[in-house]
DNA sequence: ATTTATTATCGTATATTTGCGATATATAAT
DNA sequence: ATTATATATCGCAAATATACGATAATAAAT
């Protein structure tokens, strides 16, 4: 069977999971590191660093790309690919949202 | 051929992943917020706010105790679920070093 | 116009995840 | 001892992810 259940979970809840999910391969976040640390982000200086076939890291970047973290412009040969800043830092608060909630009841939490 | 190259990447990329991945389902985020907000912290009680099987809630639950961020005492019939509150502050230290990281060299980043 | 270089996409194989029903397991209650 | 209740595990089917090689696409260089 195996229908996913997605559409019958909270909208915060699918958003932190798809952000989460787009992190959750070490490939993936290699590449977000990667694409910090660089002034110009080529495609191909990632594939080299990457322990991974051109095509794989290309789909990797799609993901990242689908999940809205990275913007790029394909420019002919020599794509360029960055950190998508606001979706980036939106992501960061989702995450202290997720954090913060789940703390302040932690005084409450008397079992285990 | 899939052969996961998952061994071949930096450690603290792993283990970011490895955390990411528990938390990128919407069940399993579901999961963590109903735990968090519960003082006594029942496994039924979670079965009752998911749209899952109790099967399927109780593999979630397997793999958010896999990863660390939750730890269970099985009580017979009464199982005890509750949030690993050092590990899920030790994800948190993880994250907020990944963003702040790649935010110290947000101003060099120039492209795009 | 051809060649070269770079990235994307397609096809394919395998691995993993998701989800459920059925069943096992274990304690509490009768 | 038997029954009832709650959770875990097993077995299965379908979906998704991972990874690669081969190929297509695109623009710059010749």
């Amino acid at each position: 069977m195996a229908v996913t259940k997605r559409s019958e979970f909270d909208q915060t809840e699918i958003e932190l999971a798809d952000l989460a999910k787009a992190i959750s391969h070490p490939a993936r976040v290699a590449i977000l590191n990667t694409l910090a640390e660089r002034n110009e982000c080529i495609c191909g200086e990632i594939v080299q660093v990457l322990p991974l076939a051109q095509s794989t890291v290309s789909q990797h970047l799609k993901e990242l790309k689908n999940a809205g973290l990275v913007k790029g412009t394909i420019d002919g040969p020599k794509s360029c690919y960055c950190i998508n800043w606001s979706a980036f830092e939106r992501f960061e608060q989702i995450l202290q949202l997720f954090f913060a909630k789940a703390q302040s009841q932690k005084d409450n939490n008397k079992c285990c």
